[in-house]
DNA sequence: GTCTATAGCCCGATAGAC
DNA sequence: GTCTATCGGGCTATAGAC
C-alpha cells in the first residue's frame, strides 16, 4: 500500500468522525442528550452503530470530544480580548463572558455534560488525571489576565491568583448550567458582578489589616487545591 | 375488610420497602452503584424486579430516599452540637464536621449521588422544587447557628448570611466527594480553615472602610440565588 | 385496593464476520 | 474500518394473588 492511499484512508476516517460527532451534537441540541439514541445518531449520520462505536467507544465520549473542541475555541476569544482590555475588572469580565459565548449554542444538553464532569472517575471531570492537559492550559489564560494587568498585586497573592480565578470560572460554568434565562443573562450579571468584587478583594489583599486574612485563604487554597495533591484524593 | 388488617397491609408494605432499600444500600456501598444491578438488589431482599419497582420507582429513587433520610439525622446531630457551642467559628465548623460524619458511611456512592444532584431536572437537586421542604430545613439550621452564636453580626449581612452558609456548606459537601482521604481527613482540614475564615470575614463585615464590598456580596447574593428567582432559572 | 411475578421492550455496548 | 447480531440491564405492561 502507498503511503498516499494509508494519508487518504486516515483522512477518511477523520471525515467520517466528525461527521458522527457534528450529526450527534445536532441531535444533541434539538433533542437533548438522553433522548438521542445512538442508533439515531448512526442512522443520522449514514453509518452502522458498530462504525460510530469504532471512533467513539462510548456516547460520553462524543462529549467529551465536544468538550475538548470547546477549550481551544475558548482560549482563542477570550486572548483576543485580552489584548484589548487592561483593567483586572474588565479582564475577568471579559474572560467570563467569552466563555458564555462559545458555550451558548449547546446550553440544551449542558446538564449532561455537567453530570459527567461532576463523577470523580470520568476524564470531563475537571480535576481529573485526564484533565491535565485542558486544565493546565486553562489555568495559563488565568495568568495571562493577572500578568496583563495594570493593577500592582501583592505577591504572595500574585502566585496563587491563576488557580483561584480558574476555580471561580468553574463555579460560574457550573452555575451558567442552571440558568434557564434568555442568552444566559442572570449569569453574565453575575459574571460583572463577580468581576468588579474579585477586582476590589484583590486590590484590598495588599491592606496592612488583611494580611491574616490572605494568609488563611493562601493556605486553604494550597492545602485544599485537589489537582495537585496527587492520587489519593 | 377490617381495618386491623389494611393496617398490617401497610405495615408489612413499609417493612418490604424498607427492607429494599436497606438492601440496595449494602450493595452499593459494597459494590458501587453502576456495578449493582436492581436484578441483584431484587433477589437479595427476596423480592421480585417487579416488586422493588412497586416501591421505587427508578433505581435513583433508591438514593432519593437515602437522602432524605441522611437530612432528618443530620439536622438531629446538629441540634445538639450547637447546644454545647456558643462561638460562630466553632458552630460553623461543628455543624460541617457531623455533616461529614453522616455522611461517611455511604461515601463509596457518594459520586452517584453528586451526579443526580447536579442535574437540574433532579429531585435530589439542592435548588430544586422538590428539594423546597429540605433545603428550608437546611436553612433553617443555618439560621439557628447565626442566631445562637454569641457573636454580633451586622445587620444587613444578618438576614441573608443563613443563606450564604448553606451555600458554603453545599460546596463543601461537593468537595467531600472528591475527597478519598481516610475518614474525609481533608475535607475536616478544609472545614476548620473555612469556619476560621469565615467568621473572621462575617466580623469583619462590620467594619467602615468593608461597606461597599459587604453591599456588593449581598447584591450577587440576591441575584444570583437560584432557588429563589422562581421558575425561569 | 394492595401487593407480587413474569415476560419482554429499549437502548448502550460488544463480538466477531468480512 | 464497517457491518450484523446479540448481550446486559434499567424499566414497563400486565396478569393475577391475596
Amino acid at each position: 500500500m502507498s503511503p498516499r492511499d494509508s494519508l487518504s484512508r486516515t483522512r477518511k476516517g477523520e471525515r467520517t468522525k466528525e461527521n458522527i460527532l457534528t450529526t450527534a451534537l445536532e441531535l444533541f441540541s434539538k433533542d437533548g442528550y438522553e433522548e438521542t439514541t445512538m442508533r439515531a445518531i448512526a442512522e443520522s449520520a449514514g453509518v452502522s452503530v458498530g462504525s460510530a462505536y469504532y471512533y467513539f467507544p462510548s456516547k460520553e465520549h462524543l462529549v467529551q470530544a465536544y468538550y475538548m473542541r470547546l477549550v481551544k475555541e475558548h482560549a482563542d476569544a477570550a486572548r483576543e480580548l485580552l489584548e484589548k482590555e487592561k483593567t483586572l475588572r474588565r479582564r475577568i469580565a471579559g474572560v467570563l463572558q467569552t466563555k458564555m459565548d462559545t458555550l451558548e449554542p449547546y446550553h440544551r444538553f449542558s446538564p449532561a455534560i455537567a453530570r459527567q464532569g461532576i463523577d470523580p472517575e470520568s476524564p470531563l471531570n475537571p480535576f481529573s488525571n485526564e484533565s491535565y492537559e485542558a486544565r493546565t492550559e486553562a489555568i495559563a489564560l488565568w495568568e495571562e489576565v493577572v500578568e496583563g494587568a495594570r493593577e500592582r498585586i501583592h505577591k504572595d497573592l500574585r502566585k496563587e491568583l491563576p488557580e483561584m480565578l480558574w476555580l471561580c470560572s468553574e463555579g460560574i460554568v457550573l452555575y451558567s448550567v442552571y440558568d434557564r434565562t434568555e442568552g444566559r443573562e442572570r449569569t453574565r450579571q453575575l459574571i460583572d458582578d463577580s468581576a468588579d468584587l474579585l477586582s476590589r478583594l484583590i486590590k484590598m489583599a495588599g491592606l496592612p489589616l488583611i494580611g491574616p486574612v490572605r494568609k488563611l485563604v493562601l493556605r486553604i487554597m494550597k492545602n485544599a487545591a485537589p489537582w495537585r495533591v496527587g492520587p489519593q484524593l
